[in-house]
DNA sequence: GGGGTCGGTTTCCTGTAGGTACCTAATATC
DNA sequence: GATATTAGGTACCTACAGGAAACCGACCCC
């Protein structure tokens, strides 16, 4: 599950500890494993849907990848899931409030992306041209 | 490389396009693909240090992956690599500029760290014993 | 001439994330 | 009775990221 960053968590004694101190690993295993980030902005972007349509909006995406994320979502409390126990099953998925908590930090995400990504896409350019 | 997320971008046409459309997206393969942030808050925490150096501060990376990172963090104009042709070679890195501007996301990531991560063990404790 | 240092590079190997395909229960429709 | 539907679950397979270890060149020390 925590795969995608640094190994161990560490007791957090101050300063003779490397990285893993480094705050914000975290929240990245959280809100920037693979596929959450689509998945919460389409849940933001189109409101509260159930399995097949989110598995629509979501780009290509398929249906084993999604549930493992939205259960790992859930879990988490980033997202509700809402179980109609009618005969052909519907399952609803909506952002929690914990979810929309996340929105100045995509906010800031944003931002920075319409400021900076020229710069990145510049600094590519050069680096390629200088590396013939 | 673009391994992380979302398979192609796209060109943007409003409304029709699916999660490929999440404006963070090219954001998060470059500045949150794994173990770079670790190595940037490492070089913001420290400041300039030479290969090995950073090789000990960041927690448990290999040689070879470390280089990879600090390719890519180079080629998109994250970090610099000043090359200083001695007898023992010595390399320096540091964070540039462009790097430096991603302080505030930081922010906002610590931020939400501090204010909801209780919150997320308490929804998973929660989740974990409805799921006996 | 043997060993050490620095900043990598190369080769080999493995774990695992993720894809494909097929299964289910319960009903409704044809 | 055949078929479709929903929300997944399961088995199998593959690709690739990343770890381990050996190697490198140019010089220094001993």
């Amino acid at each position: 599950m925590a795969t995608q960053h640094p190994p161990a968590p560490h007791d957090s004694t101050a300063d003779d500890a490397p990285a893993q101190a480094c705050p914000v690993t975290p929240v990245l295993d959280i809100v920037f494993s693979r596929w959450t980030t689509p998945i919460l902005w389409t849940l933001h972007h189109y409101g509260r849907q159930r399995f097949v349509e989110l598995n629509r909006n979501v780009g290509t995406i398929t249906a084993k990848v999604l549930t493992q994320r939205l259960r790992q979502l859930e879990r988490d409390g980033l997202v509700v899931r809402t179980y109609h126990p009618e005969v052909p099953p519907r399952v609803e998925y909506e952002i929690s409030e914990l979810g929309l908590s996340l929105a100045p930090l995509f906010a800031a995400l944003t931002n920075w992306s319409e400021e900076h990504l020229p710069e990145v896409e510049r600094a590519r350019t050069a680096f390629d041209a200088a590396n013939t």
